[in-house]
DNA sequence: TCAAAAGTGTTTGTACTACACCCATGG
DNA sequence: CCATGGGTGTAGTACAAACACTTTTGA
């Protein structure tokens, strides 16, 4: 009983000459983005939500989200979806991955690719209210429509270990700021609670911060100085991983 | 001039009833699954690739590929494909990005999910040849068909940052191995040498290697000694990310 | 006896942890 | 004068990096 061995060559006679033919024998399906869009504020983690359109899902929120056009990139979309539904365009945008669950939308099989992002809430003014567009605190989401509590728990990690690799945090304050508001940000979005010293020691040895020599203003209690972020030296730095780090 | 403000109640008489209409609405792409499949022999990080079927990528290699069914689960899309192009069935994948780019398929738009995964070649027998389907090396890829290339480099540097959280190593080498043959592996597949003692050191230290007291046998100079990896043990340390770390 | 890789320890620097007190401001 | 958070230093520990010689085996 010896096994059948095809042989490579022989398939060279098989080649298929018309690609768009055989496209258009897959299964197509609807293809959405949904924008997971955290933010900062009053030391919360904060996302960007809305009111569900659908009636099965009347009262729930959802994520940013849209179909993806004819010929459309997937960044697009997802900028496009979010210049849409918030007038924004000035966000960086990552993919973090899609979602194909087949029942994960009740109108029949969608599947999303979700994106992140992380902003200074008080750089960016809410002009759009459609669908009750409004930020909602992190840690307490109710139920959400479709599998989005699932997408946002996800998001939500990636967004947790991404913060660990580059400074994103930067994003989410203001130009100047204190090292109690950095530190209530890295607080907030990790979920632990850091030592003061410890931080400011981690912080000034990385040297990415500008001392100004500005105080804080109207603060009821000592003002601290306000640091800049130094975008340039951080270029420059880019981590190299090198050890090997379980 | 004041902005016109939309109050959101306004909008609860707009619900969609019919979520089947509106998900009919949307445009229909086509979605594929793309399997980039790593292993490790000969010191070498190689890769899994069949030749294209295509004409326009006659000769050129591709990435295991194909169409996601009606109502398939991404992921059991992606293992299902990856036991017909290979007859394998006991390899975990994992998603790594959507890649959607308009005019990434000369036969129209295709959206695909991509796939990654490593293993060891020497239990993975390869007993389906179709398509040339054969182990390259991959440092010396040529040009690929589609967006083939983008997305092994995109793969290729998922992993290895993966590989540092997590001992996926050890998927790669024999159930018995030599200490030798783990630095190759993490030499390969970060692309850097490292110290051999220091590299000993690291891995005495984690304690996830036993000793199981065999030694190398048939090798053209002195025997090392063989070591298994303890799944066990790694499985109660997985590592939790605390610091801040650029 | 040679080639090739195995095996091994120390030192040095860096980075993280834990921890407590005084200071500046507004109310 | 009180409450609030700002600002600071040290000691201990753990880990990473650099670095060279002896040993074992097969050819």
């Amino acid at each position: 009983m010896t096994k059948k061995y095809v042989h490579p060559v022989l398939h060279e006679a098989h080649l298929i000459k018309d690609a768009v033919e055989l496209v258009q024998s897959y299964p197509k399906v609807p293809l959405t983005v949904d924008c997971a869009i955290f933010g900062f504020e009053e030391s919360k983690l904060k996302i960007l939500l809305i009111k569900s359109d659908l009636e099965v899902f009347e009262g729930r929120y959802t994520l940013l989200g849209d179909m993806v056009r004819d010929n459309e990139e997937l960044d697009a979309a997802a900028y496009r979806i979010l210049k849409e539904r918030t007038g924004m365009n000035d966000v960086f945008l990552d993919q973090v991955r899609a979602f194909g669950h087949p029942n994960r939308h009740p109108g029949g099989r969608v599947i999303t690719v979700a994106y992140c992002s992380l902003l200074n809430i008080n750089h960016h003014e809410l002009k759009i209210h459609d669908n009750e567009l409004n930020w909602h605190t992190v840690a307490n989401l109710n139920e959400m429509a479709f599998d989005h509590m699932e997408i946002v728990d996800y998001c939500y990690a990636w967004l947790q270990k991404r913060i660990q690799e580059h400074p994103l945090g930067f994003n989410l304050l203001p130009e100047k700021f204190s090292l109690r508001e950095l530190q209530n940000l890295y607080e907030a979005i990790l979920g632990v609670t850091l030592d003061r010293r410890n931080f400011r020691k981690k912080f000034a040895s990385m040297d990415l911060l500008i001392d100004i020599d500005e105080m804080e203003q109207d603060v009821p209690h000592r003002p601290g100085k306000l640091y800049k972020f130094n975008f340039e030296k951080y270029e420059k730095n880019k981590r190299k991983w090198v050890g090997i780090d379980f």
